[in-house]
DNA sequence: AAAGGTTGTCATTAA
DNA sequence: TGTTAATGACAACCT
């Protein structure tokens, strides 16, 4: 368990340390026994960080040398992180603001945004992919995310820290860092990375397009803002403009065919909820968004496309929230349509309550009534059975449920037909909130203080069935992540061979099996390389090898070979004296040669020390032989030779330290890997606190309508009995109790609270 | 001139 | 047992 081990010693130690850093806190203990391969590979991930076969299995299963397996292609590498970083960069910068937006229609309908079109903030809300689009706008929004964010919380009685804000602005700053660690420290790589489709490019090459990426261009490239022919620099600005773009273009594209229900659901949520002090907006939210963008049929769908599919780029949260798949209920759901229920509210699709007849009290109490009318006035029985029409109804979700005790309280006492206010204790008050919220306290404590690990696998347990997010949520787009790490590692080493091809081309037409001496991806050991694969090329066999030794000897000859002019670090520094004097040993005849000579010399510059030391030591072949070839190879070509015992220990001195340094590029380079994989971890695990959040107040919200709707209902019912002599039942003395078989009975008061006291201490129970 | 980054090398360990 | 990869540590060099 090699991997076992590593993992403990560093990717463990180093997750947690990031982890901590950033102010989240995990118990990695508790993951390591319960979910290993999970968070093994978010730390690790399948890139090839930590898989030490990796090469092995490489050069095992590449026959040959066509492809050296060590190498590091350090161009495809960079490229490929930079296009991560790029990605990283768009979902970003988009993640917050997206909730900046949504909060924004939710407190202000008729807010700039939406403007005098209602419906535009419905688009914005509803596109549930949108919610990660958005540009960097983040200085006032982000500020009234928090304030809306913070204040639904409040309004929920729960108190959320301020996640988000320091989340966006964190973001911010590690993503403009990157870009100027890339730029800056990267700078070799550049030239390489301008061929490709890297960011800077697509940013030029976007800002060309002009309006016909329209939607591409507000979306994405909201950092430089270059999207807009004018380049004002400030991008924020014109990403909001963006935004509003995007918003016109998707009323556009989807004008709202099932629009009509939504002020129906909303009317009914508010009617059901009468006492509901919220501000009429504020339910809005509740609507599915997918309803309003599901028929897109213009030609701008095209663009609707392009919009989807950045924002699937962006959205690396792969896994489908609970969120995404409850949006995705179709538009003419009968469920999320008939009941009164916001069709995306969690818990109407978790709990079979819809089927109870909750929703909207008024209208859908029509459901209950006839059961209602034609209760016999019950002669004699203090149990008055009432039959719902729904089997399946409360009992299937509440079990037999006392619901007397919890519906009557002493406030009940007055008229039954009074709209209980908020202060009225919750019917359900002993259920739901014994059940549930107290459940949903625990995970704000959860929430608020980052991810204490008993807490947050609370959290984890209650939102597990919905969304799979939590851990596991943020393992899939870390596997995901992690899977783009192993392509670009594996890439790395696969697409070694073309680099190396690249760069030894020419000598591998001369000698096949020098190929593989494209492995050293560095750019100081390249030109190396190419001096001595052009060498090579001349000395590989054996009978040239003496010519080859001439050849080094002769700056004429290596005058003729590929200019190297670009010097990286050159640690000749601690050569041997000796070794560098007669190294340094020009061929006489060239002596007063001055431009030969100063190519000499700058080549015995670019020589490493090993290079010298073969040089002078006269050793008949290439480094890249001595270090690349296969040991049996290798061996076979000492044999060739009859080489002295100094010979022979320095060519194994110069392969050891080849392979060393080769092998020590590697574990840097899978150092960073590591590192911006677990980067990248933090960051999903950032997204998915704050969507955690979003939920989380999504489902306070969705509970607390239903325990209203359930009181009000329960009230209307039990306002409706009436005793043999025509008088109402005091709710005092009477309450409403579900049956496990779904019947509605009505029992003593007494009786009630007994069973109420007895429900009361089961999940208590249950818990120790 | 100091600081931080980069690279090569050595020693060690494990496979 | 020899070879190789991985990696920490160190030093030299570069920016």
């Amino acid at each position: 368990m090699l991997s076992l081990k590593k993992y403990l010693t560093e990717g463990l130690l180093q997750f947690t340390i990031l982890l901590s850093l950033i102010g989240v806190r995990v118990d990695v203990d508790t993951y390591l026994t319960s979910q290993l391969p999970p968070l093994r590979e978010i730390i690790l991930g399948p890139s090839s960080a930590y898989t030490q076969t990796q090469f092995h299995n490489l050069r095992n299963t590449l026959d040959g040398y066509g492809i050296h397996p060590k190498s590091i292609d350090l161009d495809n590498y960079f490229t490929a992180r930079r296009l991560l970083s790029q990605v990283r960069a768009l979902d970003r910068f988009q993640v917050p603001t997206t909730e900046v937006n949504a909060w924004l229609v939710h407190r202000d309908p008729e807010g700039s945004v939406s403007g005098s079109q209602p419906s535009s903030g419905l688009t914005l809300e509803s596109s549930s992919g949108l919610q990660d689009v958005t540009g960097p706008d983040n200085g006032v929004r982000e500020s009234e995310t928090e304030q809306g964010f913070s204040e639904d919380l409040e309004d929920l009685g729960a108190v959320a820290p301020p996640v988000s804000g320091d989340l966006t602005k964190e973001d911010i700053d590690l993503g403009a860092g990157r870009e100027i660690f890339d730029y800056s420290h990267r700078q070799k790589e550049q030239d390489v990375d301008k061929d490709l489709c890297d960011g800077a490019e697509q940013d030029d090459t976007w800002s060309g397009e002009g309006a016909e990426a329209l939607a591409r261009n507000l979306l994405v490239d909201g950092e430089t803002g270059e999207s807009f022919p004018a380049q004002v620099p400030g991008g924020e600005d014109q990403t909001a403009l963006s935004l509003e773009e995007c918003l016109r273009l998707l009323e556009a594209t989807c004008p709202f065919g099932e629009n009509a229900e939504f002020p129906a659901d909303i009317s009914s949520i508010t009617e059901a909820v009468p006492s509901e002090s919220e501000p009429p907006g504020l339910q809005n939210h509740l609507l599915s968004p997918l309803l309003t963008g599901t028929e897109s049929p213009f030609d701008l769908e095209q663009q609707w496309q392009d919009l989807m599919s950045i924002m699937e780029m962006q959205a690396m949260e792969v896994n489908t929230s609970a969120s995404e798949i409850l949006y995705s209920a179709p538009p003419g759901d009968p469920l999320s349509t008939n009941y009164s229920l916001a069709p995306n509210t969690p818990i109407n699709q978790n709990v079979s309550l819809h089927q109870a007849s909750l929703g909207g009290c008024s209208q859908d109490f029509s459901l209950f009534s006839p059961e209602v009318e034609s209760l016999p006035v019950a002669g004699g029985s203090t149990l008055l059975p009432l039959v719902p029409s729904n089997s399946t109804s409360l009992n299937s979700t509440f079990g037999s449920t006392n619901l007397a005790g919890l519906f009557f309280p002493a406030q009940l006492n007055g008229s039954a037909n009074d709209t209980a206010g908020p202060e009225l204790p919750d019917p359900l008050g002993g259920l739901l909130d014994e059940a549930m919220l107290d459940e949903i306290s625990l995970m704000d404590l959860a929430i608020e203080e980052g991810f204490n690990p008993v807490q947050a696998s609370q959290l984890e347990e209650e939102f597990d069935s919905d969304s799979g997010l939590s851990l596991d949520s943020s393992h899939s787009p870390s596997s995901l992540s992690s899977s783009e790490g192993s392509s670009s590692s594996s890439s790395s080493s696969s697409s070694s061979s073309s680099s190396s091809s690249s760069s030894s081309s020419a000598s591998s037409s001369a000698s096949s099996s020098f190929s593989e001496e494209g492995a050293v991806g560095y750019s100081s050991d390249s030109e190396t390389l190419d001096l001595e694969e052009a060498e090579g090329a001349v000395g590989y066999q054996p009978e040239y090898s003496k010519f080859c030794r001439m050849s080094y000897q002769d700056p004429a000859q290596l005058s003729c070979l590929p200019y190297l002019e670009h010097v990286g670090h050159n640690h000749t520094y601690n050569m041997a004296p000796s070794a560098l004097d007669s190294a340094e040993l020009p061929a006489p005849g060239a002596l007063k040669k001055g431009s030969k000579e100063k190519q000499a010399d700058f080549l015995d510059k670019q020589m490493s020390r090993d290079e010298h030391r073969a040089r002078a030591m006269k050793i008949p072949f290439t480094n890249d032989k001595i270090i690349n070839l296969p040991v049996e190879e290798f061996n076979e070509l000492l044999s060739k030779y009859q080489l002295s015992e100094a010979q022979l220990s320095l060519i194994r001195d110069i392969r050891r330290r080849g392979k060393n340094k080769m092998a020590a590029q590697n574990c840097r380079k899978r150092k960073l890997d590591t590192i911006l994989n677990l980067e990248r971890d933090v960051e999903d695990l950032q997204r998915d606190k704050a969507r955690l959040l979003r939920e989380k107040v999504e489902f306070l919200r969705s509970l607390r309508q239903m325990k209203q709707k359930v009181q009000s209902l329960y009230q209307e019912v039990f306002g409706r009995l009436r005793d043999e002599n025509g008088r109402p039942y005091s709710p005092s003395q009477y309450a409403l109790q579900y049956a496990g078989d779904g019947s509605v009975l009505l029992i003593p008061r007494t009786l009630a609270d007994q069973q109420a006291r007895r429900q009361e201490r089961k999940p208590k129970d249950r818990r120790k």
